[in-house]
DNA sequence: GGGACACTCTTTTTT
DNA sequence: AGAGTGTCCC
């Protein structure tokens, strides 16, 4: 290929420093390779002196690819690889040096947070170990020890700073803020080298270290920099605009000596802060090497100039940050086409009619006969935003790889498959167990299993030994013939895995599995259009089997139950489909996947306003400024996220700048909310009005109907009729208002754990400790404090803790709220009226139980308390708690109910911090409160329990293991198997 | 112009 | 659950 004259300047360039600017589709890689072979070529670098680094194994292989095309007997010597790759091969050959353990072991981050849990109580923490969710912190935590690895801010340094917050503390005593802010930064800061310790005693090394221990090592020992400063004459960096502050140090320190330094990258695409990107690296780059030589590449060969126009419109207004201005360069891209096609802007009213119109869109090109499906890419902000625009191009047939960055383990195939390895090792666990025993493997009836489950948790007997001792239970007779024999069937095989697993590894009886029961079969049924799909999911849960055998000692079933268990909890997260597929697809990606890629006609959907640009959400724990050496620029300038903003423009941009021939944009007005959106501001950067208002015709003639939800209303089970009667508790009611599948699950199926959750475990015997106390009380009697403790002490235990140091932390915190509350009820000559006396009252044919923690009667008022172990710290706050509590309005009723006149207070009362919030039952909307009983009882006799996928009600959720609802809503090609 | 309240979103990804 | 933003009403 000929190159260009810039391209050649920086090609031909021979030693010193040397910034390419390289705009979207200039060919900078090409520059770098072509540079590099000159180099040899000509005689003026060795290979072996020639260090060129990257991002990703992806671009270091790609570069290595390419170089040995146009470099064929060249091929040996030099260095390619990513930033990582390089540290690790330093760290493994020296670490010594450093007394690194140089067979150290990278972990992933699930496996660093894995790590940080396991040690969560050997760290100093307090405010950043909350005892009722000690593990909130620590993916915070580990987003924060990789910062500062980023930053280059060594744990001596960390502490240095918070040791001068001291100082400065001492000088204002009274500044509160300061005091709190200290403490947190303090507690982080030993955390920090605590956590580097604990590392360095295991063997491990995270992927910042790789980076950041190697700098470390250069420094500590001037030798070795100075023999690595000799061997890489020439040093390359890709990408630049997106190394962080640490990866230029070390690319600063390696190419001290002869300042061969040749980086490219274009700050318009600088799209990484979130993962420690500096874009100040390139901003600066001419103020860290004056002698620089600068090369701008702007002639284009990827898109049309209209493109290209519409793209430089919009990152004008990132100015004045920009190298253009800066540097005062010209940036404009220049196409080197000559095709002339309009961008289209097309504002849909709903997101469907959005979807509709872009599967027409992508239809009707297609079957011009001009472009393939391979030739469109749909580029999205986030995940989640693809999912109405696959679904469309789902429903029409049209092919298409989702890319994904997660769901494998929300795929039914690989969920069974969990479940089946749970149960083997734990036949106990409910949940799987039921889970298996339903699946269309042993495709037992819902009927025959929820006896057995009711049945089990009356008893409260671990359902598989329901299912073996099947003829010794009462009301088996319910139970067909043929479930009887399916169960019986079901658990002598599953009690033979169990054997089975006594001495074969997790992969054998996985795969025995799979074989036995005929699912790999089944799966790879020709006539499956999934079965590719699946096939390769399942193989890829092999991978991570295998891994785990690899790594581990213990190569057990229930080992590895327990580590893929916490390894998807600490938040792994494995792709389903890859996008580097040469099928005749669509491809849907984010505009970070997408970053380096080019498509002949790129779509941008869902441009509205908190879409894209998305609004900005800081760290959930930030680095302190002070400690930041990258520049900011304008620190002043911070608040009003216009960094953010920024960024999110150069993303936009990169998106535009994707498209050879023809780019599309689209909008709704309505995205499902209540809320109508706006057009994204992005839009009007991009395109001038005329355009805009030329497009605004543009509208989808799809306005039909959509049935989807008439699915919903076919094969349901016969109403329960109004005249019956149905019972409820408040937990039922709050259960089937979070998630209506939850309650089915929980109170139709019976299908409950045995596992209790610990703040439920601590709850509990918070309660039951004081109602002892308190009803003793109502009878004259008196229980002691120490016995109060007691009482507390004995309920106050179980698997539910994170560990024996959590468990004896909750038990200290329990006994100084039962002293607490002791001290004020001994104090108080109140004797309370009732105490966990029960209710039920009737709201239509809804009957609804439950039980008052406490009543008090004090001068003809009447007042209702339910205690709460939690700590509410903010007296405001608990009072809305109160105003608001479903609970207390239901209570309330049910007084009014009872006793033919309303309660005049009504109280919450949190212990964990002595605070109580209360409100005078007026100001408590009952008529809600009716209405979602109404709700709940109505849809609980319609048999209606749609899950409801809300970010909440899905989090802490026991059941998302085995629900259904997860990951189904057909991202990577997959349905609903309903 | 400000306070109360309603609504909406809780990314992006590599090593 | 919690914070930030938009809207409405005075």
């Amino acid at each position: 290929m000929e190159l260009t004259p810039s391209q050649t300047r920086a090609v031909k360039h021979s030693e010193g420093p040397l910034l390419v600017v390289a705009g979207a589709g200039t060919g900078k890689t090409l520059v770098i390779i072509q540079r590099i072979a000159h180099l040899i070529s000509s005689g003026l670098a060795r290979p072996e002196e020639i260090l060129a680094l990257t991002f990703s194994d992806k671009a270091a292989r790609e570069m290595e690819e390419r170089l040995d095309v146009i470099l064929p007997m060249g091929r040996f010597g030099y260095t390619i690889s990513t930033f990582h790759a390089f540290g690790d091969s330093v760290l493994r050959e020296k670490g010594l040096t450093i007394g690194i353990d140089t067979d150290f072991r990278v972990l992933t981050r699930p496996e660093q947070a894995l790590f940080l849990r396991e040690h969560l109580f050997e760290l100093n923490l307090s405010y950043y170990r909350p005892l009722g969710d000690p593990t909130r912190f620590i993916d915070a935590i580990i987003t924060l020890i990789s910062r500062v690895k980023d930053e280059d801010i060594s744990t001596g340094e960390y502490i240095r700073y918070v040791s001068a917050l001291e100082e400065r503390l001492k000088g204002k005593p009274d500044d509160e803020e300061l005091r709190e802010f200290l403490e947190e930064q303090r507690e982080l800061a030993y955390v920090c080298r605590r956590y580097q310790e604990l590392m360095a005693e295991k063997g491990f090394v995270d992927f910042g270290d790789q980076v950041n221990l190697t700098l470390k090592l250069f420094r500590a020992h001037p030798r070795i920099l100075g023999s690595c400063q000799e061997r890489y004459r020439f040093i390359f960096v890709d990408e630049f605009q997106d190394t962080n502050y640490t990866q230029f140090q070390l690319i600063r320190l390696l190419g001290k000596r002869f300042r061969n330094i040749m980086v490219v990258g274009d700050d318009d695409q600088s799209i990484y802060k979130f993962r420690g990107a500096a874009i100040s690296n390139i901003l600066k780059f001419k103020e860290y090497y004056p002698d620089a030589t600068e090369v701008v590449l702007t002639e284009n060969f990827r898109s049309t100039q209209r493109i290209l126009d519409a793209a430089y419109r919009l990152i004008q207004n990132n100015n004045p940050e920009r190298l253009e201005i800066r540097n005062n360069i010209d940036k404009r891209l220049k196409s080197a086409r000559s095709e002339d096609i309009p961008i289209l802007y097309l504002p849909y009213s709903t997101v469907s009619d959005e979807a509709d119109g872009i599967a027409s869109l992508i239809e009707e090109k297609v079957s011009g006969g001009t472009y393939s499906y391979s030739d469109f890419a749909i580029l999205v902000r986030a995940n989640k935003d693809a999912r109405p625009y696959i679904r469309e191009l789902e429903r029409r047939g049209i092919p298409f790889i989702f890319s994904g960055s997660s769901g494998l383990y929300e795929q039914t195939e690989v969920k069974l498959l969990l479940s089946f390895l749970r149960v083997i090792s734990d036949p106990n666990d409910n949940l799987s167990l039921h889970h298996l025993a339903s699946s269309d493997i042993y495709n037992i009836s819902m009927h025959a299993i929820t006896i057995c489950a009711s049945m089990g948790r009356k008893l409260n007997i671990p359902l598989h030994l329901i299912f073996k001792n099947l003829q010794e239970h009462p009301r088996t007779g319910d139970i067909s013939d043929e479930d009887k024999e399916k169960i019986t069937r079901f658990i002598l095989e599953t009690y033979s895995y169990i054997e089975y697993s006594r001495s074969a590894s997790p992969g054998e009886i996985l795969y025995k599995f799979l074989l036995d029961s005929g699912y790999l079969k089944r799966v790879s049924d020709p006539d499956h259009s999934l079965s590719a799909l699946k096939i390769r999911n399942v193989a890829r849960f092999f991978e991570k089997v295998e891994d785990f055998s690899r790594l581990t000692r213990y190569d057990s079933a229930m080992e590895f139950a327990r580590h893929i268990d916490m390894l998807i909890e600490a938040g792994d997260e494995e792709a389903v489909t890859d996008i580097d597929s040469d099928e005749d697809t669509v491809k849907a990606l984010t505009v970070h996947k997408s970053k380096g890629l080019e498509f002949r006609v790129v779509i941008m959907p869902g441009l509205v306003n908190e879409r894209f640009p998305r609004k900005d959400s800081p760290e959930k724990i930030e680095l302190p400024q002070d400690l930041i050496k990258e520049y900011l620029p304008d620190p002043e300038n911070k608040g009003i996220n216009k960094y953010h903003l920024q960024e999110e423009r150069r993303l936009f941009y990169v998106g535009m700048t994707r498209a050879r021939d023809e780019l599309c944009i689209t909008s709704a007005r309505d995205y499902g909310g209540k809320r109508k959106k706006r057009m994204s501001r992005f839009v009007s950067e991009a395109l001038d009005i005329e355009e805009r208002i030329q497009n605004t015709e543009h509208r989808s003639q799809n306005e039909e109907l959509r049935t989807r939800n008439s699915e919903l209303g076919t094969n349901l089970p016969s109403p329960i009729p109004e005249d019956h009667v149905i019972t409820l508790s408040y937990n039922q009611i709050n259960n089937y208002l979070t998630c209506p599948l939850k309650y089915k699950y929980s109170h139709i199926l019976n299908v409950s754990s045995l596992f209790r959750h610990h703040l439920r475990v601590y709850g509990e015997a918070i309660h039951k400790a004081i109602g002892e106390y308190l009803k003793l009380k109502t009878k004259k009697g008196h229980l002691v404090l120490d016995d109060l403790i007691r009482q507390f002490g004995k309920y106050c235990i179980g698997e539910g803790f994170i560990s024996k140091e959590h468990n004896e932390k909750r038990l200290e915190e329990g006994r100084r709220i039962l002293t607490d509350f002791y001290r004020k009820e001994e104090e108080s000559r109140l004797i309370p009226a009732y105490i966990e006396k029960e209710f039920s009252f009737f709201i239509d044919n809804n009957r609804i139980i439950g039980r008052w923690d406490r009543v008090d009667e004090d001068n003809g008022l009447i007042k209702i308390i339910d205690y709460k172990s939690s700590a509410v710290l903010d007296k405001n706050r608990a009072d809305k708690e109160a105003r608001e509590s479903l609970q207390l309005a239901i209570y309330s009723l049910a007084y009014d109910r009872t006793y033919k006149r309303m309660p005049d207070i009504v109280e919450l009362r949190f212990l964990g911090s002595g605070i109580t919030g209360s409100c005078e039952v007026m100001a408590i909307n009952l008529d809600k409160a009716i209405k979602e009983i109404r709700d709940t009882g109505d849809g609980i006799r319609r048999r209606e329990f749609p899950p409801k996928q809300d970010y909440n009600s899905c989090r802490y959720c026991e059941y998302v293991r085995i629900c259904p609802a997860k990951g189904q809503q057909g991202e990577g090609g997959t349905i609903v198997d309903q």
